[in-house]
DNA sequence: AGAGTATAGGTAGACATGCGAGGTATATTA
DNA sequence: TAATATACCTCGCATGTCTACCTATACTCT
């Protein structure tokens, strides 16, 4: 049994979706194996987290989603970065930059 | 209007709280004021945030309290950090930077 | 032919947590 | 005496991730 648990801090999903489909339309599946990849099998990422996800960031208009057929000659669901998606992602970004700042302020005062 | 928020991480105040009772024994109300001069303002953390966490760190037995009275004369319930308080504090801060360390090797994929 | 695995999509319900809004009370200051 | 800061609290909501479950297709092995 791995005593590792790699669950990710609520809020942060989001924006690593959005940051994997800067690289060009990408299917659900694949968004998942490119965060466990990059991470280094860090974040295992669910599917019941995943498909949710993704369906959200499409209500927001954030992501767009178009039926393809993929290497492996499957339908799947390719999703790509909207305008505005890309400004949302940068604003995360900047946001998550602020915050991970201001955490790093707490955690360095002297005991 | 402030177009600044200042919404935490879901998951991190837990750990801003015990790493700031690290110090000493403080009051539920300091702990807010030490969050907000430490992050230099960036976080206002809500009293329907602060009670309810700290209660919670208090049932874990992360935090034990005590009825004080504050340097303006007033009665405060003085949290002090447990033993296994350190030990899940020290947990904790070793889990966000595995954390941060990951998101970060996502964002700097390069586009 | 059949079983198992990887790929690809999905939903429902439970759970945790932070926030907004409201409340109480005391000490200090104007 | 009114306002403000200090100090405590609770309730209900929104959000988001997880677990568990479901469907289906393509490929590989037996």
């Amino acid at each position: 049994m791995g005593e590792e648990r790699a669950e990710l801090l609520k809020g942060t999903l989001d924006m690593l979706i959005l940051k994997i489909t800067v690289l060009g339309p990408i299917h659900g599946y694949g968004i998942a194996q490119r965060i466990q990849q990059i991470s280094r099998d860090f974040f295992q990422l669910q599917q019941g987290s995943l498909y949710p996800a993704l369906h959200r960031l499409e209500d927001r208009g954030w992501l767009k989603a178009e039926w393809k057929v993929t290497e492996t000659g499957r339908e799947g669901k390719f999703y790509s970065l909207t305008r505005i998606g890309r400004k949302q992602l940068q604003s995360e970004i900047e946001n998550w930059e602020r915050l991970t700042g201001a955490v790093a302020l707490i955690l360095q005062t002297a005991e």
